[in-house]
DNA sequence: ATGACGCGGTGACCGCGA
């Protein structure tokens, strides 16, 4: 089974790229982010018609997550238990979306971007994360499912996951804090799967200063398994020519390859 | 070649992204 997580940036704008991609990626399961509209708003059919059913969960032009899947939907969560909201006052954001493709537990998730350290966003960032930890706990017992956790999660791990570490100082994606929320998920079970097929590659490049063809980027979307999911991990794989070109998003697709 | 920001919604700008 192939995998796949992608931020997506508007599927509106970008659904004839999307499904060109998934037509001749060999994908069974694609989790999408910032899809950027309404359920209702959602082009479901080009999907249909390429023989992915879709679940998607979004509430306005912000945010937005989906599952694309060739082998099956069910058990949709579009949010996770104790997930935090974010405004005044706090509502749920569509920033998670659970579903169960092919016996596998898969969160398509869109973790907050934090805007700055000083930002009240970047305290609701560390909460969400803190809370997807909390619930990550209760995946990992040997009677849940294998479980994946896919998508932009708005954090290089490393230093060598950003383009210029001295460029990232004092800015968001890259802080101890931010950091530390991954290894927390490390430290309740999980492993990030993709790192170790896909090493010194980036899986977002911004739209300005030439960052893509100066090879400037960051690695921000990543993959998190079970330890019952990453048993059956053999492959991954960022597809960094849907970078190029015009009216591409802004991160790359990247791919999971499972042996089951 | 991989090339100088791009979405959506609103109203001819702005919020947001990272």
């Amino acid at each position: 089974m192939r995998i796949a997580t992608w931020n997506v940036n508007s599927i509106r704008a970008r659904v004839d790229r999307v499904t060109a991609w998934l037509e001749r990626s060999d994908v069974d399961v694609l989790a999408m982010q910032e899809t950027k509209c309404k359920d209702a708003q959602f082009p479901v059919l080009p999907f249909e018609a390429a023989g992915y059913e879709v679940v998607h969960h979004g509430l306005n032009q912000w945010n937005g997550v989906a599952i694309a899947s060739r082998v099956g939907v069910s058990d949709v969560e579009p949010a996770f238990p104790g997930q935090p909201g974010w405004g005044e006052p706090a509502a749920a954001e569509a920033r998670a979306l659970g579903a169960t493709c092919g016996g596998v537990r898969v969160w398509s998730l869109y973790v907050p971007n934090g805007r700055e350290v000083a930002d009240p966003h970047y305290v609701y960032k560390l909460g969400w994360l803190a809370a997807l930890r909390d619930a990550a706990k209760e995946w990992t017992s040997p009677d849940a499912p294998p479980t994946l956790l896919v998508g932009d999660w708005n954090v290089a791990p490393r230093d060598e996951d950003v383009w210029d570490p001295a460029f990232f100082e004092g800015r968001t994606h890259v802080t101890a804090p931010e950091r530390d929320a991954l290894t927390a998920l490390e430290d309740v079970g999980f492993t990030e799967l993709t790192r170790a097929y896909t090493e010194g590659q980036f899986t977002y490049w911004d739209y300005t200063q030439l960052r893509f063809p100066k090879r400037q980027g960051m690695r921000i979307d990543l993959a998190y398994g079970s330890p019952s999911a990453a048993a059956h991990v053999v492959g991954a794989a960022i597809d960094r020519e849907e970078r190029k070109g015009k009216g591409a998003s802004d991160h790359a697709p990247v791919v999971l390859e499972l042996d089951t």
